[in-house]
DNA sequence: ATATCATATTGACAAATATCAATGTATGGA
DNA sequence: TCCATACATTGATATTTGTCAATATGATAT
């Protein structure tokens, strides 16, 4: 259970613009310019946020040339599975004595 | 596709504290007093934690006289199963016309 | 009624975040 | 080499967020 990674995560997702560039690469890979046409943001801001994506694992770039391609990720949601299984399973006994 | 929730659940989830609340009512109903005394806040600041979780459906408050008793919430992970299970389809047509 | 306990709300403040303009860094073409 | 393109980084600013102290609310007991 890392919970670093599971707030990460959540973080990454706690954004409209951000969840907006999730659907946009939804079954293809798309380059940084094709996104910002695609969004009403700054091309500085849209760097901002892939870098977030991309460190929350959600996203994959790909460099080519003067291009960068970005993907989903697959299992970028893992973290917050194992999150929402952990939640459904009494709280675990660390440790237990009985004398 | 309810980005609003789906935004505001991400953001309940995007706090250490939140996550630990929700792991400690794990299996359990726990009163507020309770919670406090698992925690490092001040009472003020888990009163505010909780009622963002709430606000996002992740926990279910209950007032017993003096005492709040919270649970987690059932399907309290549903906006974001769905976003989960959009991003594995291809982007949806909204309106296709050809000449 | 008055006191006490459990919780919520308010107000203030520091830290984190989203945003953009300006600038930097590669890459490819003329 | 020089310029244009695509993207990243920096610096500044406004907004949001997490936190606590102080106070308010509401319930129970004396």
């Amino acid at each position: 259970m890392d919970v670093t990674a599971q707030v990460r995560l959540a973080k990454a997702l706690a954004d409209e613009n951000r969840l907006q560039i999730l659907l946009l690469l939804r079954g293809e890979e798309k380059c940084a310019c094709k996104l910002l046409e695609e969004l009403h943001i700054s091309q500085p801001t849209l760097s901002h946020h892939m870098k977030q994506l991309c460190e929350a694992r959600l996203v994959v770039g790909r460099k080519e040339g003067k291009w960068m391609h970005y993907r989903l990720a697959e299992e970028g949601f893992l973290p917050l599975m194992e999150l929402q299984a952990a939640l459904q399973e009494p709280a675990e006994v660390v440790f237990s004595c009985q004398t």
